[in-house]
DNA sequence: GCGACAG
DNA sequence: ATCTTGTCGC
């Protein structure tokens, strides 16, 4: 399937206006998950790790593999990766109240990021988790984008990894659920699972 | 034209 | 992201 850029650019400016920036607290999160996406073999391995925050563990991790049919453009993660997240993290056999998502929320060129392209398009809650910035400055520990705080930088050094409301949350609240999700590994526990099956199975493949 | 460019 | 071993550092 081609990619048309012009018509992605026109889907994101328009789904970018459903994209809220209030709802849930870190607080009200009791399970949470973390999406991922590996590929081998032709195929995309969407991989779902639902968390506990009460139990702190992790419940169940479901993978599923779908036609890799969308290439990666910069700018444009969303339309390559929704799919296969989609596919895992409807078969878990709860509904979080919160996704992390492996890749910006709004800090992108039009606020619209994959985080933000899966929250929007599901319905649920999601926050942004990105080892590398794509678009906007740094300063003082924030992304900025035309003077505004869309993303916040947390660790140091090469643990460092940027965290961006996605749908349905505030910066300040995605920052303390994503703190409160880091157990020793440089991802959020939840993403680190899902990380690691979405790798396991695409290179078993 | 030159550099930047999530995963 | 993926192709890949050992190796330096916390």
């Amino acid at each position: 399937m081609t990619f048309l850029a012009e018509k992605a650019v026109k889907a994101q400016l328009t789904l970018s206006g459903l994209v809220k920036l209030s709802g849930i607290r870190a607080s009200e999160v009791a399970l949470v998950a973390g999406l991922d996406v590996a590929y081998g073999c032709g195929m995309a391995f969407g991989a779902a790790a639902l968390f506990s925050t009460k139990e702190g563990r992790t419940l169940e991790v479901k993978v599923h593999p779908v036609k890799e049919q969308v290439p990666y453009v910069p700018g444009f993660l969303g339309f390559r990766e929704v799919g296969a997240m989609a596919s895992a993290y409807l078969r878990l056999t709860a509904k979080p109240d919160a996704v992390l998502v492996d890749g910006h929320g709004i800090a992108h060129p039009r606020r619209f990021g994959s985080a933000s392209h899966f929250g929007v398009v599901m319905g649920v809650p999601s926050v942004g988790v990105a080892k590398r910035v794509l678009y906007g400055r740094e300063e003082k520990g924030f992304i900025l984008i035309e003077d505004e705080r869309v993303a916040a930088v947390i660790g140091q050094g090469r643990r460092r990894i940027f965290v961006s409301p996605g749908h349905m949350i505030s910066l300040e609240e995605s920052i303390n659920l994503v703190k409160s999700l880091l157990l020793g590994h440089r991802l959020p526990e939840p993403l680190f699972r899902a990380h690691a099956a979405a790798t396991a199975a695409a290179r078993s493949c």
